[in-house]
DNA sequence: GAGGAATGTGAGGATTCCCTCGTGTATCAT
DNA sequence: ATGATACACGAGGGAATCCTCACATTCCTC
């Protein structure tokens, strides 16, 4: 495949309203067509196609694949974020088991409701969400941590925060290519994985966290 | 990119010595080609140059890019199980954190040694090792885990030695996209996953294994 | 309502890549 | 030696994609 010189173009803004919707409707039309066919597959004619606008159109604002693919990840990216910034919110409040509970259960619903996930965790590393994005993740679960064992340090909350992001992240692997019936189980697994790693590495309990 | 309709073609199995000889060159060719550039931009012509063959050779023995990735990825995951059915053999002398720490330290040494590992990894799933070859995997590391202890379930070894493998994957993933110098932190966090893991999993304390 | 900017359009150029195929050479069995 | 089979070669067909570009249309501003 001939890959484009240029690391990463930046898709042009859409300057009126006219061209947000088309920026919209375009990104929705890369997610079924990535979705269903995969990254690979998926051309540009046919993500224009599928969008009702011309080639010309989409390269409009996407200046190539690899672009429209990243930018349909940083989306997805900040849905993921914006979901766990309300979790951030009750995390005090919340009981360490519980806290690993809702963690999981949060991602594996985000999973079933992001049909492109699967397709885009298979493209290549050129689609990426550009750093900027990734950092915010990392931070949202280092707060996270924070707000849930203030005790702790800023560098290892970061560094739990790394890690359970990638177990995260591993979890949503494994669960795309699992068989409905075995799913229930990972899911429990992963559960376990992210407790017993937290009750190892934050030794004195639940420093924060309501006992019952 | 033109995808090609038959799911995955077989590779033509050489016949005379000099059809093996030749065989391992293409596969050495594609290992370097694709640990340099990447799977997208390796092209069909480039490994074949590199091998110092004709493309019509490549064609040969194999007929399509997914299956020289393919049957590259069969090559590593033999190797890599390899090296764990030699720790299988100590298991059952091995401490359980002793067991694990010998875990991680192989397979990031693997990863050091396997130069095209990070590429292979982001290529897309079409190109994956067929499932046979997954499953030996997944039976070398229950076959593993029982060895250490004898005591749970084939089931539950089974279930274990899945998300044990999936674990390694992960930190592979995260190995290779580190700074060197972060490195280190992150092998000794992923000790502490599956060692917490394996005693919150493992009840009744190593059953296998020898206490010191 | 005039002018400029943003957006829309789609045929087609330019590339690039995959893969075939006809032909030539090595290898091996008998 | 001789036939048969495996392997080597590489120019080029075929196919598909990416992306441009010149020109239409809509939108916004003053």
């Amino acid at each position: 495949m001939r890959v484009p010189s240029y690391t990463s173009a930046q898709p042009k803004v859409p300057q009126q309203k006219r061209g947000e919707r088309r920026v919209t409707e375009l990104l929705e039309a890369a997610e079924t067509v990535i979705a269903h066919i995969g990254y690979e597959a998926a051309t540009m004619s046919a993500i224009a196609e599928r969008a009702g606008a011309a080639i010309g159109s989409l390269y409009q604002f996407f200046p190539n694949k690899a672009c429209i693919t990243q930018a349909l990840r940083t989306e997805y990216a900040k849905q993921f974020d914006h979901m766990y910034a309300k979790l951030a919110e009750e995390a005090r409040t919340l009981d360490r088991e519980a806290l690993v509970s809702r963690l999981i259960d949060l991602t594996v619903r985000f999973v079933d409701t992001h049909p492109a996930l699967p397709a885009l965790l298979d493209a290549p590393q050129s689609t990426r969400a550009p750093i900027a994005i990734r950092k915010v993740l990392r931070e949202r679960f280092t707060a996270l941590l924070l707000a849930h064992s203030p005790r702790i340090s800023k560098s290892k909350a970061l560094r739990l925060g790394t890690v359970t992001l990638h177990l995260i992240k591993t979890l949503n692997q494994l669960y795309v290519e699992l068989p409905p019936q075995e799913r229930r189980k990972i899911v429990q697994e992963f559960k376990m994985i992210l407790l017993s790693y937290f009750n190892a590495r934050i030794k004195p309990g639940p420093s924060g966290g309501v006992r019952k």
